[in-house]
DNA sequence: GGTATGCAAATAAGG
DNA sequence: TCCTTATTTGCATAC
């Protein structure tokens, strides 16, 4: 398993204004040769062609496949309605929690709006966020049918915020022990006032980006590379 | 005021 | 149960 971090979150994104070249956390300085693990073909400057409309067995019901460029269009488009209609990112999130369950943040709708969502992702958004704008829309008891949306039941955790101190104290521990077993955690989460597994999860989170950090298991880099001068903790420094 | 983003919680899926 | 890896998602805060 050596897939590169990249992921692949916005292909879709090219033609909008080429991004931030993607996130790059691991992506020092050697071969950057791998950036179409599928067979994307982003070479032509065209936005992405391809997509994967013949999907096997775990297909929801609803929409099919939609292609990239449905998406892309989807997007545009919902956002133009959304602004026409009045309502805000924000609004749009809140709406959707109260029409199928699921509230999202105004960050992620705007990130459905600018393609900045994973593929997988932008296609299991879609269908909330047409629902949302053929009820508002066409308004008023539209024919289309009052949401059952019901399936998810899922809510998602609300996100936890760490507190700076609190954060030091934590990463005090991981350097001490990054591996620390549910015993260490209880009392751990206890002694910070924190709920364990919140400080199971802090964990997990701490060894992955301890991984990012540090170029797999490379004892010794091929040469010409920097000196290891700084090879513990690179930047950042939380508290 | 909304909207865009960095960093990282929370979650999903396979051990 | 918990881990790991990969991903989804949002708090905070910069635009």
């Amino acid at each position: 398993p050596m897939s590169p971090p990249s992921g692949q979150p916005l292909l879709y994104a090219q033609p909008y204004a080429g991004l931030n070249g993607m996130l790059g956390p691991p992506a020092p300085a050697l071969h950057h040769g791998l950036r179409d693990p599928l067979g994307a073909e982003e070479a032509g400057g065209h936005e992405l062609a391809a997509s994967p409309p013949p999907l096997g067995p775990p297909e929801p019901s609803d929409e099919d496949a939609p292609s990239s460029d449905d998406l892309e269009q989807f997007a545009k488009q919902f956002k133009q309605r959304r602004i026409k209609l009045g309502f805000t990112q924000a609004d749009v999130g809140l709406a959707l929690g109260t029409l199928y369950g699921n509230v999202f943040s105004q960050t992620t709708i705007c990130r459905f709006e600018a393609l900045q969502l994973s593929f997988k992702n932008m296609c299991k958004l879609k269908p909330l966020l047409n629902k949302w704008l053929e009820e508002t829309d066409s308004s008023t008891g539209s024919p289309t049918n009052l949401d059952k949306i019901a399936a998810q039941g899922r809510k998602r955790k609300k996100r936890t915020s760490i507190e700076v101190g609190v954060k030091g104290a934590l990463e005090n521990h991981f350097l001490k022990c990054p591996k620390p077993s549910a015993h260490e955690i209880t009392s751990l989460a206890d002694s910070l006032q924190l709920e364990k597994e919140v400080v199971r999860v802090w964990f997990c989170n701490r060894r992955q980006k301890e991984k990012r950090m540090t170029p797999a298991g490379v004892p010794h880099p091929p040469m010409e590379d920097v000196y290891a001068q700084a090879d513990t903790s690179p930047l950042h420094h939380a508290l």
